[in-house]
RNA sequence: GCGCCUGUAGCUCAGCUGGAUAGAGCAACGGACUUCUAAUCCGUAGGUCGCAGGUUCGAGUCCUGCCAGGCGCGCCA
């Protein structure tokens, strides 16, 4: 793994000097094969246990069959020291090798950070590996709601963690503008219009009730009412439905842009149809016998590929199913050369996972290159009180609403502080206060504090921070190492959530390095009448807020200056 | 009935893919502002990791079986 401007780092020059002492002890004849584990470094939880850990001998026990704290010592007897990088080691427990670094080595640390600015924490362990994340994908028949917002924010975070780790990503919005729902979509829009022209009507239930039906309705009637009464009914639900589908999509866009997300591209289901592919498809699958008739209808074999059962993919009726176009899109979705797909879905679509999955498989792909990320709902709250939420009604608040109401950044920061496996309560009030219940202002206020420290080194005549040797090794105080330490995890945390494309570890690294930040700065000054000292710590205040800066980027939530 | 997800402090949640004495915030209690922003900090208290087995040097984490909650199980999307 190499991370950028940390080529050096501590964790990953112990585990040099971890395999090179094993080598040495085999050589020498201390240890019995060179059948070697996977060299693991963690760090210690008790500080007492050290700087850092290796379990290497534990896990070497039975391949080496020797006694793990044989192992260690004969580790620990053929270590180097990493050029003065150790002051000692210990073998503890059952056969962990503690390390304990020079405290002086840590300062160099900052000014890596310093060096590498916005580039640090980025790595190549993507290897430009094309990667689509598809998300949202909302259906544009009425606007986007709580739940989309959490989708959201998971995909587009999971894009920017993966583009800062070398993959390359596009993101993309797959629009199901076409179908029986879009159909309805515009019966309902119809059927309203004629309402607002006088007329008695009978309103469906199955139609869509919400308020933005009769808005559409009235802006298409004064639009275009006069064109759309001469047409036939068909004729004129189908304008209307065209009209309303691109209508939602455009405040689809524009809720989404507001939320921080932009996508590379909107792929029209439509588009499918019209360019034959779907058809293309279906005749290829049949051809291989992969579909098949039964029972006047089409059947996709998905039950060979771990389905439970197969699944129609030309109804009766000659139409096809959703499934259909879903098999085309996402065969079309390798055909541009994606290495990887990702789908972002709502937890309640998790039983088509199993038929989609067959499909990509049956396309010839390996499994391993299509991962759905399976979003858990959100429950509303205000005050600890659900708020009711229902689509077929119409009653439901929309993002929009949730947006302006608390505003994008805290927003974004609670759908992303949760594993998207686990369900979500998402209170309204909470998110609005601002206090430690809502820690998205706890890490900002770091920036903003970090900001003011600097905007006062400035009024007293430090106009830049500059990184200076002597001026390091005055970070001596405990808190500070504390601090330079969690910096140097952040290159790993950012690694971690790209590779097992977990977000949440973004803000929760972030909120435990702006509590050791704040104590650091409740403890001590940053602006001394010692100008080393002062310089010093405004390095490693300086190195901190642009971690800050580069973690909540990551989640597109910004980073004041002031608060 | 079957499948997926969840179950960790009073509440909301982490727990780095099996490591050493299970953590944080909120709520509770007690402290800290003539200082670079108190949207902050320090301290106290709070636990049968749903239950029972199993795997091994070692389990909140892995396997099995139960229990509870959520979501799914259509020629709907």
């Amino acid at each position: 793994m190499i991370v950028r401007g940390t080529s050096t780092l501590m964790k990953s020059r112990i585990q040099a000097l971890i395999l090179d002492a094993a080598r040495q002890a085999l050589a020498a004849g201390a240890l019995t094969t060179d059948q070697f584990p996977e060299v693991l470094v963690e760090e210690p939880k008790n500080e007492g246990h050290g700087d850092f850990a290796t379990n290497f001998a534990m896990l070497s026990a039975k391949t080496q069959k020797m006694a793990p704290r044989k192992i260690a010592q004969a580790l620990v007897d053929h270590l180097g020291d990493g050029d003065g990088l150790l002051e000692r080691t210990e073998i503890a427990g059952p056969g962990f090798v503690n390390f304990f670094l020079q405290p002086v080595a840590w300062p160099d640390l900052v000014r890596q950070v310093l060096a590498a600015d916005h580039a640090y924490g980025t790595s190549d362990i993507g290897a430009g590996e094309k990667v689509q994340v598809e998300f949202v994908s909302a259906n544009p028949t009425g606007p986007l709601h709580v739940g989309h917002g959490r989708g959201a924010a998971v995909g587009d975070s999971v894009a920017r963690i993966l583009a800062c780790c070398g993959y390359d990503v596009q993101r993309e919005y797959y629009i199901n503008d076409s179908g029986r729902q879009i159909q309805t979509l515009g019966r309902s829009v119809y059927l309203r219009m004629r309402e607002l022209q006088g007329e008695i009507v009978e309103f469906p239930s199955d139609c869509y009730q919400g308020d933005y039906i009769r808005d559409l309705a009235r802006e298409l009637s004064a639009a275009e009412g006069d064109g759309l009464r001469e047409m036939d009914e068909a004729a004129a639900i189908g304008h209307c439905a065209r009209y309303a589908a691109r209508s939602i999509t455009d405040g689809i866009r524009r809720d989404l842009e507001n939320f921080g997300v932009r996508y590379d591209r909107w792929f029209s289901e439509q588009s499918l149809y019209d360019s034959g592919r779907v058809d293309q498809c279906l005749n290829d699958l049949k051809a291989r016998g992969i579909v098949y008739a039964a029972e006047g209808a089409w059947w996709f074999k998905t039950s060979d590929l771990g389905d439970e059962k197969d699944r129609v993919v030309v109804r009766q009726n000659g139409q096809t199913t959703y499934f259909a176009s879903d098999i085309a899109y996402h065969i079309d979705k390798y055909q541009r050369g994606f290495d990887r797909v990702i789908d972002v879905w709502g937890a309640d679509h998790h039983g088509y996972i199993p038929r989609m999955s067959a499909a990509v498989e049956a396309a010839g792909h390996g499994r391993d290159r299509f991962q759905v990320i399976l979003v858990q709902l959100v429950n509303l709250l205000r005050g600890g009180q659900p708020v009711a939420m229902s689509t077929r009604s119409g009653e439901f608040v929309t993002l929009e609403e949730v947006v302006a109401e608390v505003g994008a950044d805290a927003a974004r920061f609670i759908f992303l502080t949760r594993d998207y496996d686990s369900p979500l309560d998402f209170d309204l009030e909470t998110a609005k206060q601002k206090s430690n219940d809502n820690p998205v202002y706890y890490v900002q206020y770091v920036h903003a504090r970090i900001a003011s420290i600097l905007r006062k080194a400035a009024e007293q005549g430090i106009p830049s921070v500059t990184w200076a040797q002597r001026a390091g090794e005055r970070l001596i105080e405990a808190e500070e190492i504390q601090l330079i330490k969690a910096l140097a995890r952040y290159p790993e945390v950012v690694a971690m959530a790209a590779h097992s494309l977990a977000p949440h570890r973004i803000p929760f690294y972030l909120m435990q390095l702006a509590a050791l930040f704040h104590a650091y700065y409740n403890k001590h000054r940053v602006l001394t009448d010692d100008p080393d000292l002062t310089m010093g710590r405004l390095c490693l205040v300086l190195a901190v807020q642009k971690v800050i800066r580069n973690g909540l980027g990551l989640l597109a939530v910004g980073a004041p200056e002031q608060m």
